[in-house]
DNA sequence: CAGCTTTCTGTAATCGATTACATCAGTCTC
DNA sequence: GAGACTGATGTAATCGATTACAGAAAGCTG
């Protein structure tokens, strides 16, 4: 470990005072153009590297964002996260990632601990109360809650279950199941209201099963499905893995898609489009949605005005493939209850 | 945004000083038990948080570690991560994750910047010169690069590679293609030299296709393979997308797994079981080897030991599913070159 | 050339916590 | 009760950068 290189090194080695040194590098206007040459040499000469901690404190803002997501191992979050970063360093900033649900304790510390200047929070199941306190910009990403009372940005996650539904009920649908997500989670209550609104106004029952995200909530629901009396013809699924964990146990069951039962799934991860059949589903823009949401908090940093009130809702967008097809009135003797 | 609290405030409210408020919160054995808890009381009642950057600065070191990932929307990596994470933050230290390819100039800001004091390295492909010239301390994991010379953790891909053919070789396959990675990505030669030592051994001819971890490598491989003369009877691909992709465009073009190709799968993904075949593949324990180099890092910090020089290798294990099946020679007319 | 700008550079205070050292009160020993 | 020791607390220097303020040099104007 060699000692660090302190900026009066350079200073030193330049000729200079530490000022002029500081301010060739945040703002060369000021110094005058042989001088700066000089530090400039004098900088790679020694090979100073600025030290963060010092400067955060003296400017009182750490230049970094911090991204709060439930379970960092769902792969949803990875290509959001990549956006994010993507942003955050063109702009200059660091990005610390946290697991929200590590507890409350730990993560007020976390979000406390001044090392972060915003935060985008991917979680909308933490206490109010605690994010309400956060004296910190925070915008709020996919999941969001209203006791936050904070701007966010999303999918209109109500509009795409009713897409979904008019998409079935064109192709013929009239018993449709919707596997959700789990019963708190905001997001499947905005897709089940959705889904409830789009069915009665079509004069059909609305079939819920409560389910949840996973693979396994989704080969769970297939025995559900099968069990049932009159079975529905499509499932629209809480996300893609689930339906294709629907799908796989459908399989197994000696079921097949389309061929008995329509599926859509909901967030077009990379994968759905490769799936046996490929899925069709709800898109998710996670790119876009960890850019804008960066965008909009690293420029109010930046520009140190306030993130503004709005809620974005992003229009759904389905895209069809082959795990849906036409209903066609049973010709085979095949599935009776 | 109200003033920060600090420690002076904390200390004025107990009527202690600041030396006393910061043992009591760093090393409360050494205060007496009355003054302690006084401290504690004045620390909630002005909700006291500590500044990291003061801390940082006066201790020399950042309490964070960083980790550096080829490209974070890649799924493969988001369980290391969250592994890493959680030892990261049962030690208390914070994680901040940067993409190794963000280019050199970037990448040595970042990390000489001293906002970190150790890094998970997950990318081989960078300048040796640059990582040599890193004076923290680093590990890597599952990629790796000897011109680095530091200490590492991994899977044994060779022998993952071998642990594939003896499956394939035992269910009678002579005829294997190996669609392997990115050719200058160090886990496709090693996974390619095993490969190429497992057939010679049996005196079986190696096929190597140059391919990609994508799932649109395997698709374009998928294309490769049917138009091959003396198509081989199993395919042992470079990661599970990539036979996710393989499979897929199998099925497409009328071919089905395995009945008329096994295929074997590397990494076992979350989804790998859940595919349509269940995915016979290679496991990679990544939770595992995220918590292992993360514990291995961390205790080195915590204890101000060094690393090490150990390359561990974690030995192969295969998941047997059911994309791979015996051989039998063929009985129907169907696939003649 | 006096006086006024403008441009550049240096001096020194400052951010907030940690900790070496000094101090002081109380306890123990003989 | 003097002296030594222990434990608790305070004083103040320190980490490394930024920046308000001041001063110096150079350029302009009349």
């Amino acid at each position: 470990m060699s000692p660090r290189v302190r900026i009066a090194d350079v200073a030193a080695a330049a000729g200079v005072s530490t000022a002029t040194v500081s301010r060739t590098l945040s703002s060369p206007g000021l110094v005058g153009e042989k001088t700066r040459e000089r530090v400039m040499a004098a900088v790679s000469a020694t090979g100073y590297r600025i030290n963060a901690a010092a400067r955060d404190l003296r400017r009182q803002q750490p230049r970094a964002i911090l991204v709060l997501a439930p379970n960092l191992a769902n792969t949803f979050f990875s290509r959001i996260i990549a956006a994010i970063q993507d942003v955050a360093r063109q702009a200059g900033l660091a990005v610390q990632i946290s697991d929200s649900r590590a507890g409350t304790d730990v993560l007020e510390a976390i979000v406390q601990s001044g090392r972060a200047d915003g935060i985008v929070l991917l979680d909308g199941a933490l206490p109010p109360d605690m994010v309400r306190n956060w004296t910190l910009p925070v915008i709020q990403l996919c999941e969001w809650n209203d006791g936050y009372a904070l701007p966010g940005l999303r999918i209109d996650n109500a509009a795409a279950a009713r897409v979904a539904v008019d998409h079935l009920a064109a192709l013929g649908h009239e018993r449709i199941l919707h596997v959700s997500g789990p019963a708190e989670n905001v997001l499947s209550q905005a897709r089940q209201a959705g889904f409830r609104e789009a069915m009665t106004a079509r004069g059909l029952p609305a079939d819920i099963h409560d389910g949840g995200f996973t693979i396994e909530a989704g080969a769970a629901a297939a025995h559900v499905w099968a069990a049932m009396a009159d079975r529905p013809t499509a499932v629209f699924t809480a996300s893609d893995e689930c339906a294709f964990g629907f799908i796989s146990e459908c399989y197994r069951l000696g079921f097949e898609v389309p061929r008995d039962v329509s599926v859509i799934g909901f967030d077009d991860v990379d994968f759905a489009g490769h799936f046996i059949p490929p899925l069709t589903t709800i898109h998710q823009p996670r790119a876009r949605l960890g850019r804008q949401a960066a965008e909009r908090l690293v420029s109010a940093l930046l520009e140190d005005t306030p993130l503004g009130e709005g809620y974005d809702q992003i229009p759904p967008h389905l895209v069809i493939r082959s795990s849906t097809t036409t209903y066609r009135a049973k010709t085979q003797g095949g599935s009776a209850a």
